[in-house]
DNA sequence: GTCTATAACAAGATAGAC
DNA sequence: GTCTATCTTGTTATAGAC
C-alpha cells in the first residue's frame, strides 16, 4: 500500500509490516486480522511475515511491545505527572502515542499473553509512578483508580465514542481531570488540593 | 456441560446456548470462539445455533443485548446513584451483573456492530443518568468522565488485574470513588461536596 | 547470497443440504 | 438432529528476481 509491489529492502519491508500490523491489530484485534491482511496492507506477500517475525504471535508481540515509554512519564515534576498522563492519553497535536498499542492489547485481551503484557505495562509503568504521589492509606488503590480513570478516558474516546469526551481537547478535560486526580490521590474525601507542598519527588519507582 | 447430551426441550436448549455464549464471548471475544465451542458447552450440536439464532452474529447479538438495566440505575435517590453504579461494577456478593456482557462487547469491539451497541448502552444508559447530576458548564463531559472512571475500574479488575483494585471490596473503594465523582460532577476544581442540598431528584431521564 | 512471490498443506471455521 | 461441502486460516517448501 506504500510502494509498487517490488521493493527489495529488508528494513523497509520489516517496518512496513510492523506498521500495518499495529494499525490492523489496534482496530480489529488479534483474531480478526489475518497475516494475509497485514501483508496486503504492507504491499508484500504473507510468507514474509513468517520470515521476519516467525509467526503471527511474534508479529503481534513486536507490534504491541513498544507501549508508551513509562520512563518519559516518570521524569519531570511530580505534581505535573497527572497532566502528562492525560496528554499521553488524549494528545493535543493529534499524534497518538501508545493508543494503538493499548487498543490492540485490549481488543486481544482474550489471549492470556496479551493480558499479561497489559498487566505488566500498567502495573510496572503507570501505576508504580502514580503510587509515588498517592497518600496512605490505600496508596496502591488510589494509584490504580487514577489509572482506571485514564484507561476509561482512552476507551471512551476510541472505542465507545461518547460525544463530549471524543470532541474535547486535553485543555478542556484537564481541569476536571485534575480535580478528580487530586481527590483520588489525596486524603479520603477531604478535598485536599495538589498545591500542598508534599514534594514526593523521589522517582525511584520502588517496586 | 450442564446435562446429559439428549435434551428435547426447545426452551432449555435455547437458554443453555445463550448462557454458554455469554460466558465464551466474554472470556475470549467474538472471533476466538466458534459456534462448536458454545454448542459443546451447552451439550448440543453446532447446527442448533443456526436454527435458533440464525447465525453466529445473531447469537452474539442475543448474548450481549441484556446489558445491566439502565432503568434500575435511574430510580432511587439521585445522590446515591454513584454508589449504586460502583456496586454494579464491583459487586459485593461476587455476583457479576453486566460485567460479562461488557467484556464480550469490548473484546469484540473490532466489529462495528459490537461497538455500536456499546456506544448505545453507554450513552443512553449510564451517561444520560449521570448527566442529570452534573453541573454546568460541561455537563455531558463531566458525566462521561464519571462513566470513564467506572469503565476503567471494571476493566482494571477484570482484564488488567491490578492487584489492589482486584482485591478491594466495594466498601473500600467507595470513599475514594465518591470523592472523585464529587470532584467530577461539581464545579470545576472547587472541591464541592455532595452534601450540598442541591437535590436534583427529578428522575425523568429526559433525553 | 539475500530478498520476495507462488503454491500447497492441514486444520478449523461457517453454513447449508440431507 | 447429523453430515458434509466450501472457504479461510496459519504455516511451510519451493522456485524466482535482484
Amino acid at each position: 500500500m506504500t510502494d509498487p509491489p517490488r521493493r527489495r529492502d529488508r528494513a523497509a519491508t520489516h517496518a512496513a509490516l510492523l506498521e500495518a500490523a499495529q494499525r490492523r491489530f489496534a482496530s480489529e484485534g488479534y483474531d480478526a486480522v489475518s497475516v494475509r491482511d497485514v501483508a496486503a496492507d504492507a504491499g508484500v506477500d504473507a510468507a514474509l511475515v513468517f520470515r521476519y517475525f516467525g509467526s503471527k504471535a511474534g508479529l503481534f508481540r513486536a507490534a504491541t511491545s513498544p507501549l508508551p515509554a513509562p520512563a518519559d512519564l516518570a521524569d519531570g515534576s511530580a505534581e505535573a505527572l497527572p497532566g502528562r498522563l492525560l496528554r499521553a492519553v488524549v494528545p493535543d497535536a493529534g499524534q497518538p502515542v501508545g493508543e494503538e498499542q493499548l487498543l490492540a492489547l485490549l481488543r486481544s485481551s482474550g489471549h492470556a499473553e496479551a493480558r499479561a503484557q497489559l498487566h505488566r505495562q500498567m502495573c510496572d509503568g503507570y501505576v508504580a509512578a502514580l503510587a509515588e504521589l498517592a497518600e496512605e492509606p490505600g496508596r496502591d488503590l488510589r494509584a490504580e483508580l487514577v489509572g482506571a480513570l485514564l484507561l476509561g478516558i482512552s476507551l471512551q474516546r476510541s472505542v465507545v465514542g461518547t460525544p463530549a469526551l471524543a470532541a474535547a481537547s486535553a485543555a478542556e478535560i484537564e481541569p476536571l481531570f485534575d480535580a478528580a486526580v487530586t481527590a483520588l490521590l489525596g486524603s479520603t474525601g477531604h478535598g485536599k488540593r495538589a498545591d500542598s507542598p508534599d514534594s514526593p519527588e523521589n522517582q525511584g519507582a520502588g517496586q
